[in-house]
DNA sequence: AGTTCGTGCGAACATCCGTTCGGTGGGTGG
DNA sequence: CCACCCACCGAACGGATGTTCGCACGAACT
């Protein structure tokens, strides 16, 4: 990529925070009084330079058709994760797979879809407690977790229990005729229960620890 | 907030669509046609029904002057966090503080201000090793370490050992005339070394835990 | 029936805006 | 010196675009 003149450098900063205030792209005319030059040809001539250089994109003919490339221009796909609440307090969650939160007025964390990997319906809880120390998953933490109805040994999942009507985080096992629900904490005793009380809400993917 | 029309809500998913692809606001013809509306007329008129309910903010006799609100609109301060490395793994790694890390073809991870809360020139670290797992810190796990100098006792640190030439994330306590950098592992010694030896990198913010 | 209001239509207008073109001046190489 | 290229300038052209205005149609209400 070859170097740029220190016009160009001031268009593409220009354009930078444009972008930024007004969430669209200047006119040319808008480059021409931002950066103090004297004729819209020559915002147009550094801005086919900059194309050239692969810092921008132009759709012809089209008012405000520039497209700022490269890691600051490019948005990255951002997903707005809902925290349907906290798990093993002991309190239930509204089970999101069917539901539409569309008017969620409810807490979300914005997260880059790396996170998660292009699964569907991602949601998220805040764990409070102790009960997954062993698996890495300490209080406060944040995890990431996909809709499922079914687990293989050894998923951490959300179940929700009926018979107690709430949701915890545990280790799942299907042991024969029973279902144990093992926590990841030696100084707590598994849960024993029986299949058709247990109702997978969903699988662990990943966690966050905030500061 | 009041109920939309089908067609206001045609136009505003038309306008997230047309955002998501071009990158810059569609024009009132570009909706016009987008939606199958028969007159510019109609879309100015549903531009200002959506403008008075709050989903979009125009900004007039401006050309495609339109900027999409709320949560798939407003765009989340994304911050591109340079991953420097690995660490714990004895290599060293590239001093961020005052480098421009400008022309980074290097990886980097995107994520919200929520994980770094304002803090400045944060970078990342890929961690290598189970020397803290007992501070939930696993191997595979992305740490985020906010520049720093000094340190207070028992803060999480990256420190460069200059004897070793290597960089290690510990946990670090000043004792007397010498450091002792704590390995949260049992089945591991502390490193104790005198405070001229060691240099501080980053001080440890937040992790990360990739699927 | 008459009125009002929300919504839609089509056309015209004024401006915004990308593009083009002729021209200038400085630097470089023949 | 001349030719050539790069960067820049000013003006004008024409298409793109936001805005406005008169009108129409149906639903709700008096």
């Amino acid at each position: 990529m070859k170097e740029l003149s220190g016009k160009q450098a001031d268009i593409l900063e220009f354009l930078r925070k444009f972008l930024e205030e007004k969430d669209y792209p200047p006119s040319i005319r808008d480059i021409q009084e931002g950066c103090g030059i004297s004729s819209t040809s020559v915002v147009d001539y550094n801005l086919r330079k900059l194309e050239e250089k692969g810092h921008i994109r132009r759709d012809r003919e089209i008012s405000r058709g520039i497209e700022l490339l490269g890691a600051r221009g490019r948005r990255p796909r951002i997903l707005e994760i809902p925290v349907l609440g906290s798990i093993a307090a002991g309190q239930p969650i509204p089970v999101p797979s069917s539901e539409r939160w569309s008017n969620d007025s409810e807490e979300t964390v914005a997260v880059t879809e790396d996170m998660v990997r292009g699964r569907e319906n991602v949601f998220a809880l805040r764990v409070k407690g102790t009960s997954m120390i062993e698996d890495l998953i300490d209080d406060g933490d944040i995890v990431f977790l996909e809709p499922a109805r079914s687990a293989s040994n050894g998923d951490r999942v959300a179940v929700w229990l009926k018979d107690r009507g709430e949701v915890t985080l545990k280790r799942f096992y299907h042991e024969g005729d029973r279902i144990r629900l093992q926590p990841a904490n030696s100084t707590m005793e598994p849960i024993y229960t029986a299949p058709g009380n247990v109702e997978i809400q969903g699988r662990f993917i990943s966690s966050f620890r905030p500061s």
